[in-house]
DNA sequence: TTGTTGTTTGACAAAAATGTTAAACATAAT
DNA sequence: ATTATGTTTAACATTTTTGTCAAACAACAA
C-alpha cells in the first residue's frame, strides 16, 4: 500500500499534482489518479465531491504554490542582478520538478480566461521598472521590458516542458540533459545580463 | 453553412487543427469539432473511422506540415547568419497561426514516445555542426550548441502558446501583444547572433 | 425512368467516465 | 461490549462520449 501519511485526501492531491504537473499527461481520468494513488476511485468523490472541484483545487494551489515561491523574490530588496539569479535558481528548480505545471496554468487560464488580481499585475509592472532602471545603467540590452520578461520565462520554461522530444531530438539520455539543465541556470544570465 | 469547396474531409481535418493547434483546445471531444465544422458528428466516423484515427492523422500532418516549413530551411545553402533570419521569420509565423502545434507534438510525443527518423536526427547534428562552426567564427557566444538550439526555439515557441496569460499579466491588448511578437523577430535574432 | 454511387442524417447501441449509495470496516470513546 | 465517527469498498446509476446502422438524399449514368 502506497504511503499514506498525510492522509488520503494529501496522496489524492499529491498524486493529481504529479500525473498533471510532472508526467504531463492533462487527460488522466478520475480512475488513473486513483489507480496511481493506489485508492479506491470512489475516495475522489468522498473527499473532492466531483472531478471538476478536486481539478479546479489542484489548479488553485497550483498558482499559490508558484506565487509562494516566486513572489518573495519579485519583492525581495535585492540588488537587481541578485534577484534576476534567485529567481532563475528558484524558477528553474520548480520548473524541474513540475515542468507542466505552468501549461496547466495556461490551458486553464484559456479555458476560463481567469482574471489576474490587481496585486499581481502591479507587482509585474514594478518588477517591469526595474528592468528598465538596469536598462538605463546599460546592464541590459535595450528592449521592451516585457520582452525582457518574456525572454527570460521562455528560456527558462520551455526547455522543461519539451525535455521528452530534446532528448530524443539531440540524441542525449536522462543524466546528460539534467546536465542541460543544470548549466542554463548560469547561460541564461549570462545571456540576458551585461 | 460552412464553406465546403474543399469537402468535408478536409473541412473536418482543418477545423481539427484550427481547434487543437491554434484555440489549444487539447481536449475537444468529436462533436466539438463536428460543432465548429458545422456537420453531423457521424461524418467524422464516415471519413475516418474512428477518433483515433482522425486524431492520429491530425498529428502526423501536423509533423509533416512542420517539416515541410523547416527542414528546407535547415538544409538551404546559406549562410548561416541568413539561414538563421529565415528560420526565425518562418517558424515564428507558423507559431503565430498555429501557436499550441508543436504543444501537441510535444503530448503526443510523452504519450506514445513516438521514434524521432534518423534522417531528422543527422539533419540537426548538421545544423549543430553549422552552430559551433559560427561559434568559432566568434558570431555566437560560444556554449554547448544544443543550448543554442533549445534557446532559439524557446525564445520562438513559448510566448505564443502564453499569449493569452501574457496579455492578461502585461496588460496589453491584442494589437499590442501581435506588435510584441513582430518585433520579436529582430529582437531574437541581435539576442543570439553576432 | 431506373439504378448506381457516394454522402448525409437521425435513431440507436456501446463504451467510457463520473457520481451515488448502502454496507463493511476500523478505531477510539463511553 | 457497545456506540459513535470517520473511512473504504463494491455494486449500481447516470452522464458523457464514441461508434454503428439503416434509411434518406443528391447527383449522375444507363
Amino acid at each position: 500500500m502506497a504511503v499514506k501519511d498525510k492522509g488520503t485526501e494529501q496522496l489524492i492531491k499529491d498524486t493529481a499534482k504529479r500525473i498533471f504537473f510532472s508526467e504531463g499527461k492533462l487527460h488522466a481520468t478520475t480512475q488513473d489518479i486513483a489507480d496511481a494513488a493506489g485508492v479506491n476511485r470512489t475516495l475522489l468523490n468522498y473527499y473532492f465531491r466531483s472531478r471538476d472541484i478536486l481539478f479546479e483545487q489542484v489548479a488553485t494551489e497550483a498558482r499559490q504554490e508558484m506565487s509562494a515561491v516566486l513572489d518573495p523574490v519579485f519583492q525581495a530588496e535585492l540588488e537587481f542582478k541578485d534577484k534576476l539569479e534567485k529567481l532563475i535558481t528558484v524558477f528553474m528548480d520548480q520548473a524541474t520538478k513540475f515542468p507542466f505545471r505552468e501549461m496547466y496554468v495556461v490551458t486553464e487560464h484559456n479555458r476560463t480566461s481567469r482574471v489576474i488580481p490587481e496585486e499581481k499585475k502591479t507587482m509585474i509592472k514594478k518588477f517591469l521598472k526595474e528592468i528598465s532602471a538596469e536598462m538605463e545603467k546599460g546592464k541590459i540590452r535595450k528592449m521592451d521590458p516585457k520582452q525582457f520578461c518574456i525572454n527570460l520565462f521562455a528560456l527558462m520554461a520551455y526547455p522543461l516542458i519539451t525535455t521528452c522530444l530534446n532528448k530524443s531530438l539531440y540524441s542525449v539520455n536522462d543524466a546528460e540533459y539534467l546536465k542541460l539543465m543544470k548549466d542554463r541556470k548560469k547561460l541564461i544570465f549570462e545571456m540576458i545580463y551585461q
